[in-house]
DNA sequence: GAGTGGTCTAGACCACTCA
DNA sequence: GAGTGGTCTAGACCACTCG
């Protein structure tokens, strides 16, 4: 792995934001500074800093300074597939926890979304360092995924499970806000009432449905970001 | 409307490839041509490429060439980009009031996301059938869309004026769940606190910031969805 | 006035592709 | 070997902020 001294700054830069080394809103080290700590000239520093800046790890201000920004728990529209992957990659820990795995009887929107009335039925909880970011309430059809409840998901997300046994062919995905009931403020930790960031969720594998899945997120911590090109 | 050496050649390359001047799939001039055309050092110009194939309108191979990229499948995702055509096209009778339209200071976030500190600032309401479905808080870079503030915009909503005169190349999204501020309930006609859909969406004309708006829904009667294909 | 980021220059070396 | 993009240098000027 060869890298190029923009690449290393950056990697410095984004390691020690990442460790604690500079907290949130504090001053980095100006362009010059790093020039002479990294030993390169200021348009490799410009680079590296204009990077992370359009990255959003760090804000900068003409004639002030660079300065770490606000993280924000985001995730991809399109790939709230693995959200495993999505809180170790922001350098967290990740934890679930399964709250149910078994038969279930659908109900008549499932059993319409998945053509079968008896139906696999997972809900599990994700936590990003011990803080709930995630409820997953998941119905998977049964001749899509036989093994479905053999398999622990507290090791690989019922989502990576089912990429591997029925390839994803398409998506829809319904997103909407809705406030917490007892249930939900219970498990995700907040208030019963507070906004809450709903997506349902229903894949298809070569034309056939595979699973559908309501994902609740607590509105104070969690978003989902997209970007398009026309 | 001043523009940067950098800007001029993405703007100008990036009407190239709207118009049709090359296709797709056809060969950029190099970046020594491109210097000579523009009268600029290479830099400049590996800037302006550099940052036109990380928004995707052109591919770079080394010792190849820039190649006119394929234009991204629309994901039709969140596409808010006209409420009153969705509206209309539900059978229902769309209706918006203007509340605000004018200059405004932005915010520290809004500068740094338009490159401008005195911007237009419209605030709408959109309504379906007279019911509250969206308030439409929006900053325009003033260079974009000079005639913004002599719009119409009871007639023709601020986005579908916007992309008549600065095409998208770009959008970015932001999803989230927030309680309802007073103001904010007021407007849509719900309670304080309850539940709504919160949507950020900035977007690029060119590679150059637009405008960026904040979409409030009411949780309880709006939706987003999406669908995709693997 | 000292310091900051934003940008530009006129060179340079490299790895790569293609004829 | 000529041409391409990828990267880097050591300067420079500017507008801006802050004390």
């Amino acid at each position: 792995m060869m890298l190029n001294p923009y690449q290393i700054i950056k990697s410095s830069i984004a390691g020690g934001i990442a460790s604690g080394q500079w907290r949130v809103g504090e001053v980095l080290p100006s362009e010059n500074a790093l020039c002479k700590r990294f030993s390169v000239s200021r348009m490799t520093v410009n680079r590296a800093m204009r990077e992370l800046a359009r990255e959003r790890l760090i804000n900068r201000v003409p004639g002030r300074g660079s300065f770490v920004a606000e993280p924000v728990a985001q995730s991809g529209l399109v790939q709230i597939r693995n959200i495993a992957h999505e809180i170790v990659s922001r350098g967290s820990v990740h934890r679930s926890v399964v709250l149910t795995l078994g038969w279930a009887d659908a109900t008549e929107d499932v059993a319409a979304d998945l053509g079968a009335r008896r139906v696999f039925h997972s809900v599990l909880v994700h936590y990003e360092d011990d803080v709930a970011l995630q409820i997953e309430d998941r119905f998977v059809a049964p001749e899509m995924a036989p093994s479905y409840l053999d398999q622990n998901f507290a090791r690989v997300t019922p989502n990576a499970f089912l990429m591997g046994v029925a390839p994803l062919s398409e998506v829809e995905h319904v997103v909407q806000a809705a406030a917490a009931s007892v249930h939900v403020a219970s498990l995700l930790g907040v208030d019963v009432g507070s906004p809450c960031l709903v997506v349902h969720r229903k894949t298809w594998s070569g034309g056939r449905p595979v699973s559908v899945a309501i994902l609740y997120h607590p509105g104070a911590r969690f978003r989902l970001s997209g970007r398009f090109s026309a």
